[in-house]
DNA sequence: TTGAAAGCGGTACCAG
DNA sequence: CTGGTACCGCTTTCAA
């Protein structure tokens, strides 16, 4: 790799005229800077990131830390970030944290050890000192504190509207299955849905599913039609447990949507490739991911935030797991 | 961030002294080093990872390049990368690619720019100069050229698998939907079971399908079933594909597995929640990032490497839609 | 066993 | 308009 000396010599300049050209900072006569830029090319230049993020005291590196990209809501939301700070000549630094506070803590620590100019996390603890410092721009993703910057959907509206959905759908005997207490969204999807149950006058059932592994929503689901043999419409934690709800249904030979209505939450890439499809309420994750950036990137550039706590719109995606409406 | 002058000055010794310390490098008396390592606690003190890669012209961050996160089959590849290397003390910067050459090329730059050790990458363009730099490590990934640092799976042998599992299953009338041909896997697993039907002198038909998209090969599917309404046996040209035909074969009343057998590639995560559960060739995607993994940690800590073109095995997983062999 | 100092590849200030 | 140079935080001779 040649360095900026060897564009000096080439150019028979020194380098603090390189460095002008390079950045387009200050006076430097037309003339040479031609000379300058022939040389880069001849010699095939590019500036070491790392010698300018060590003067700066900041890269041009964002760190974004999720709980598992395997997990398949998290890859819509890292590829609307990676586009947006990409575009924005931004480079990606990546971990999986597990939800592992020690993980997290060792990533943000390595992340801050690059000079990251400011991460993105998927976490729960936003409010840990982990990510109390005043140095580094953090903005929440999909989980968070009231007041910090974050991008979140609006999960209680999206509890609201699936409640509703399935009553306008004529199920009489719902069943909530509550997600993990532990997580925020899951909590308010619950409560919403459970307000508009509660407001209709509805008969419904609750059964907590504390995990959101397919596996155990499978056994969630062999219990609930034992339990609640007239359930008419199911309210899923997310579209895993849907799915799992799904399969359970077929297997012991629930129509869907006939005898049992579903609706998931998410509207991850497979619920659509489902059979039957799943109806669901969709979080818009690709664009949460582009806010988020979008967010991080205002922070890092200092430029006035006029919104910090950016709240999405989720919308109830019919496919084939409700039924219609004209024909109920 | 405290430096390591700050924790000069608090433990009254030079800054080598605190390098040998942090390095466990030549020597220091016990005392000493006691009081550097208390002084360092209480500044709370990280070495900065940028001024350390520039000095040794190499940072700990390992480049990855992806066509797309969001294709089900790459997070678990992404997840085996990333656990390795982070076990091993390295950090991953990532990017997606789109299968862009720009694109690619435009990383791969700031990767180096960014004096990344290494990388692993997802490549239509293995041959390419892009990635002849003998600075740096690169292995490919899933795609390859012979004999270049490589992990992938035997494509060829899953296609003859599944070939042969349709016949022993009882198909007749073969399908072969075959792949994008500029993807080396698509055509190793078409030539796979290719071979193999011709050897058993099978009944088959040909059919290409050129994207791996659901909504494309959902045509691809419904063109089959209209052309060779006779078949009743196919070979997908992957998982997505798979899903395709399953869907078209249940809208259009096609029993599953019993008129019809369907075999998929790469057993992606939602292959076991479709409905039935999808058979099909198994790729062990997460161990191969693992491996790839591995391999450059080797050439990055200049180890001896035994074995750089690694093959992984593939292998049937069977679920319900194919027959099960007792019951032919 | 320790410290001084050069240097990694840039940037930016100050002089000229 | 251009060059010299100090410095970003760390590692590594070299000498003491």
């Amino acid at each position: 790799m040649a360095t900026i000396k060897d564009v000096a010599k080439a150019a028979q300049v020194s380098v603090a005229t390189v460095s002008r050209v390079l950045n387009d900072t200050g006076y430097v006569h037309i003339d040479t800077k031609t000379r300058v830029t022939q040389a880069m090319q001849e010699l095939n230049y590019f500036p070491n990131e790392v010698a300018r993020s060590l003067f700066k005291r900041e890269s041009r590196l964002v760190g974004l830390i999720l709980p598992d990209i395997t997990n398949p809501f998290f890859p819509q939301l890292a590829r609307g970030v990676e586009d947006e700070i990409h575009a924005n000549g931004f480079r990606l630094l990546f971990g999986n944290s597990d939800e592992d506070r020690e993980k997290e803590m060792a990533y943000l620590q390595t992340f801050k050890q690059n000079q990251v100019v400011g991460v993105i996390a998927v976490t729960n603890e936003p409010e840990s000192d982990l990510y109390n410092d005043d140095e580094l721009p953090v903005v929440f993703l999909d989980r968070t504190v009231p007041n910090a910057p974050s991008v979140f959907a609006d999960a209680m509206a999206g509890g609201k509207i699936a409640a509703m959905e399935l009553i306008k759908r004529g199920s009489q005997q719902v069943t909530l299955l509550k997600g993990p207490a532990h997580l925020q969204t899951a909590r308010q999807r619950f409560k919403g849905a459970l307000d508009v149950l509660t407001e209709e006058g509805a008969n419904f059932h609750v059964m907590s599913n504390a995990s959101f592994s397919f596996q155990e929503a499978r056994k969630s689901a062999k219990a609930l039609f034992q339990l609640y043999p007239e359930t008419d419409g199911i309210i899923a934690s997310n579209d895993i447990v849907a799915t799992a709800v799904i399969h359970e249904a077929l297997r012991i030979g629930k129509a869907i949507p006939d005898e049992v209505q579903i609706i998931g939450f998410d509207d991850i890439p497979q619920s659509e490739l489902l059979f039957p499809s799943l109806s669901t309420i969709r979080q818009p994750a690709y664009d949460m991911g582009k806010e988020a950036a979008k967010l991080i990137i205002k922070a890092i550039q200092k430029q006035p935030i006029d919104q910090s706590v950016i709240q999405m719109p989720v919308s109830f995606i019919e496919r084939e797991t409700t039924r219609k409406v004209d024909s109920q």
